[in-house]
DNA sequence: AATTCGTGGCG
DNA sequence: TCGCCAAGAAT
């Protein structure tokens, strides 16, 4: 149970923090420069589960690239993938494609100017919606983040488990009484500068915090423990191998499927070790994983090959969920005709958007 | 409700 | 090396 302020120390609250966001909030953000709801929207995508200081590049080049609603509506999705590259959540760019469009054909190229109808476009969830609509429309609705989760959640030392979706209505109501009716984007901006501040997961410094009087965990030693949120289940392993198969053509290279992990990224061919291997225990040596990995390979795509292993250690990569070993596997043939995938001169293909993944294996070669 | 979907930073 | 976090949304 949330023990509530009453209405005078509200108005404190209101009036300290905005007057320290005012002082000390960070100005200087390039979005922040106005209030244009395109620039909020393109901001507030990017920085979903991404951290300002990566955002800030990635921004200043998409508002270059995509000025407008329309340049983004009508942009080839290669060249969005290439501007998200290095981003990570690439569904989020292709889902901005598809709101701008949805905004341009059913709203007639006007953004809607509230929550429960911006709620209704691609990729704009609860939390969008409402930073959208507070700081370019000045709605008093409260953006629930994860800082606004752990703000609250030490200021009224709330238990309830943040990683449960039905949480988030106990702090989006208690966030509706908090916010500032008259300042509605800054009273949300300044919760997030707070919460990346003073009141940070780590390293946390509520001594020195503008609302440090307003914070019962403070109060009692225990900011530590909150938010109370249950814990991820690890990546699982994968182990992979990666072909790396030159012709005078270049390199063997395709684009993954549509859906899923990394959609429509290029990468050179990529093989689980499961998907020659039914028996996960099975004890199959290097050279047995290496004849498996050639037969697949003139199986799918027709190429004839003698892999050999490159010196040194596979390269590893942790995604939120699954975690990739990946053993370089390297091979140099005159062109054939391929039944998949295609040729492409290293020159040409560092113009197609590439993961992580992949650069860390091209350092093997 | 529980899973899926990237990457970089940091103790 | 590892675990956790960082301005979440879709399915």
């Amino acid at each position: 149970m949330i023990d509530m302020w009453d209405e005078d120390k509200i108005h404190d609250f209101r009036a300290t923090l905005l007057n320290w966001y005012d002082e000390a909030g960070r100005a200087d953000l390039p979005w922040r420069e106005n209030h244009d709801p395109y620039r909020v929207w393109v901001s507030e995508i990017m920085l979903q589960q991404t951290q300002v200081q990566t955002v800030i590049p990635y921004f200043n080049r998409f508002m270059s690239m995509f000025p407008t609603l329309n340049d983004l509506a009508s942009a080839p999705e290669q060249a969005l993938l290439k501007a998200w590259e290095g981003l990570g959540y690439y569904s989020r760019v292709r889902n901005m494609q598809k709101a701008a469009i949805q905004v341009r054909d059913d709203y007639q190229g006007v953004w809607p100017d509230n929550m429960a109808t911006l709620e209704k476009l691609t990729g704009i969830g609860p939390y969008t919606a409402a930073a959208i609509a507070s700081i370019a429309f000045n709605e008093a609705v409260p953006a629930i983040d994860g800082n606004a989760f752990r703000v609250f959640a030490r200021l009224f030392k709330i238990d309830a488990d943040i990683a449960q979706p039905k949480t988030r209505k106990v702090f989006f109501e208690l966030g509706l009484q908090l916010i500032d009716p008259a300042r509605p984007g800054d009273f949300n901006q300044a919760i997030m500068d707070l919460g990346s501040s003073y009141m940070s997961a780590k390293n946390f410094d509520s001594e020195h915090s503008p609302v440090k009087q307003f914070n019962a965990a403070y109060a009692d030693g225990t900011e530590e423990f909150y938010p109370v949120k249950t814990k991820a289940p690890k990546p699982k392993p994968i182990t992979y191998f990666a072909l790396a198969v030159k012709s005078p053509a270049g390199y063997l290279w395709e684009q993954r499927p549509a859906d899923g992990l990394l959609a429509n990224f290029w990468t050179m061919p990529l093989y689980a070790l499961t998907d020659f291997v039914n028996d996960p225990d099975a004890d199959w040596t290097m050279e047995e994983m290496i004849a498996a990995t050639e037969q697949r390979l003139l199986t799918d795509y027709g190429v004839k090959a003698t892999l050999a292993k490159l010196a040194g250690r596979p390269v590893t990569h942790v995604y939120t969920h699954q975690k990739w070993t990946v053993t370089v596997l390297t091979a140099e043939v005159t062109e054939q005709d391929l039944t998949r995938g295609t040729w492409r001169p290293k020159t040409a293909l560092a113009a197609d958007p590439q993961p992580k993944i992949q650069e860390k294996i091209w350092t093997k070669i």
